[in-house]
DNA sequence: GCAAACAAACCTACCGAATGGTATGTTTTT
DNA sequence: AAAAACATACCATTCGGTAGGTTTGTTTGC
């Protein structure tokens, strides 16, 4: 049926597609009920297209939470070059990257994607060893407790954004931002 | 082949066995791949059994929800029964509760459902709810800024802990609630 | 430079296992 | 006798994955 048969082979543009609308059908329909024929149409190919891409279910939604996490990482280097502020930095850029995917609510496609990673042994090694290994890199600049504590907050007001069928207002959210930015200068 | 159909009808065991069970089994796998034949046979039933006195999946999850929350809301008012201060008493014993759990880690039956909660829209709207509420009756005491702050720091240090495959050190986590603690009163 | 051969990028068709749910029977309680 | 509390048997579907075909791209041999 699909044209993709006929048409000129562009690989990697697929496979950005499949992981692109891999993401979206998580957010939309949750990732426990994501189908493979779901995502393969929303990409324009097929079943067979996809498993072609990603051997597995499971190699695909890896690979999209794998993406995402590279994702993050490069948009907190652009954060962090951006800060002058020596004492936190990291701290602030995570704060940031997490406040602009929180601003989008559960449209975000880490929505999805972040919540059932915790129940799934290997995403929850993915994250632990960049956390982890982020930490340590800054371990000078972002170790004292109160940025501890400032990052934790924006995960909770990560979580609580993702409970509420309408997410919080901007203006909320700016008061929120704005006192975790305080508590990372204020040490 | 079950002698549950031959012995004492005991309803109210075998509907609490169920309702414990599913949130083991809900943790263990993830709700995503709960099975009503897992639950079944955990509590030592049939999928008939189950059907019984859950006419659906759907049923039997938000039911478990329910009843977690609801053991949630006790322990919280247990919690501030004990608690001389008067302000941020909600939220003092709200961060204790959790702390409670998480120090479960990825045993508690909190785990796996509320994580999954929120690709649900029913549990995030019950969520939403009792949040809701619970702030609004403690509005009074428990909606200065940092009192916010520390709540929602709480959650992310609950999250944190589901994330990590190994759950956070005791110490660590003493040291944690303790910073918590100190931020709901120094006002 | 040009086929032939090979590999990569898809598609079609199909299978089998798992699972939620139904319909109905049997035992116990009231 | 009626209803509640179970069990058994079965159905319909969904979905991940496999097998093998067809088309397109690339490399190799002459």
């Amino acid at each position: 049926m699909s044209e993709a048969h006929r048409r000129e082979k562009q690989p990697e543009q697929v496979r950005r597609s499949l992981l692109d609308h891999a993401a979206q059908c998580a957010v939309e329909q949750g990732l426990g009920s994501l189908t493979l024929q779901a995502v393969a149409d929303a990409a324009g190919v097929t079943k067979g297209g996809l498993l072609h891409h990603f051997p597995s279910k499971q190699a695909l939604i890896e690979a999209v939470f794998e993406d995402l996490l590279t994702m993050l990482d490069e948009e907190i280097d652009r954060l962090m070059e951006r800060d002058p502020l020596e004492h936190g930095r990291f701290t602030r850029a995570y704060i940031d990257a997490f406040f602009q995917v929180t601003q989008d609510g559960s449209k975000s496609p880490w929505a999805a994607l972040s919540i059932s990673s915790m129940t799934d042994a290997r995403m929850r090694e993915l994250w632990s060893q960049w956390i982890c290994g982020r930490l340590e890199r800054h371990a000078t600049t972002d170790s004292h407790p109160s940025l501890q504590i400032a990052r934790y907050a924006a995960d909770g007001i990560w979580l609580a954004n993702l409970m509420k069928l309408d997410g919080m207002s901007a203006n909320e959210l700016a008061g929120l931002r704005n006192d975790l930015e305080t508590l990372t200068k204020h040490a």
